[in-house]
DNA sequence: TGACTGTATGCGAATATCCGAATATTCGCG
DNA sequence: CGCGAATATTCGGATATTCGCATACAGTCA
């Protein structure tokens, strides 16, 4: 039975597991909100965004609205946005060692070629 | 700034996202425990745990120390226990929504191929 | 209906993840 | 040193993610 729960879990944590959609979350913390307003606001590829949204909303962590024209995104549980504090929190406790991991992790675009 | 702080948090969610490597942060709940340990436990082959531990390790959401011939690992904050928790809260919450989520997503294996 | 805005989906290529099998490494002991 | 136990790393192939581009779909308004 635990083994469902994992399997959920990990789909979860799979789900926000990219950059970009942890910044859908972060945008959605405030409100609902339009998808054209968040393409807006996280400036990228209108095709691109909206295959995020379809993870998040395959994994079930947003919802959606439809009104007229729009399709307005929400979170499905204000749990996840404590989940994204508690994080938060964490990174600047061990903030050192983590911009390091960071660094390590991904040699991030090399200045130039 | 914030950037980094989302590529952080992918980062950990990144680090969670297997069913496998959550069992072992679950394990490490308890408190620290050698990898023999761990593979007992879970019953998987032990350079596959090793694997896992690998990453968790590089994502530093475990420590190590070593006693002698032995790993012994734990969880470096207690704070990703807490994610678990919540998580767990979550799930039960929305449990229908949740299984028929996790059944639609992965047919997990047929019985029988 | 047709034109237009907003959103979703399909496809292909580059890259990353996962697992098993084989091989290394490290430590303690005789 | 040389062996055995505990753990780690490497490699290869199968599968999955991610992205850009092109296209499809839905709703509104004239």
């Amino acid at each position: 039975m635990p083994d469902a729960l994992r399997r959920f879990k990990a789909e979860i944590f799979q789900a926000l597991a990219h950059p970009t959609r942890i910044a859908i979350v972060e945008a959605l913390q405030e409100g609902e909100q339009p998808a054209g307003s968040l393409i807006d606001q996280l400036g990228l590829e209108q095709a691109n965004i909206s295959q995020h949204l379809a993870i998040l909303r395959a994994k079930q962590v947003v919802t959606t609205r439809r009104a007229g024209n729009q399709v307005y995104y929400s979170l499905r549980d204000p749990v996840l946005s404590q989940v994204l504090v508690l994080l938060r929190e964490y990174f600047y406790s061990h903030l050192s060692e983590s911009v390091s991991m960071l660094d390590a992790m991904r040699p991030p675009e090399p200045l130039r070629k």
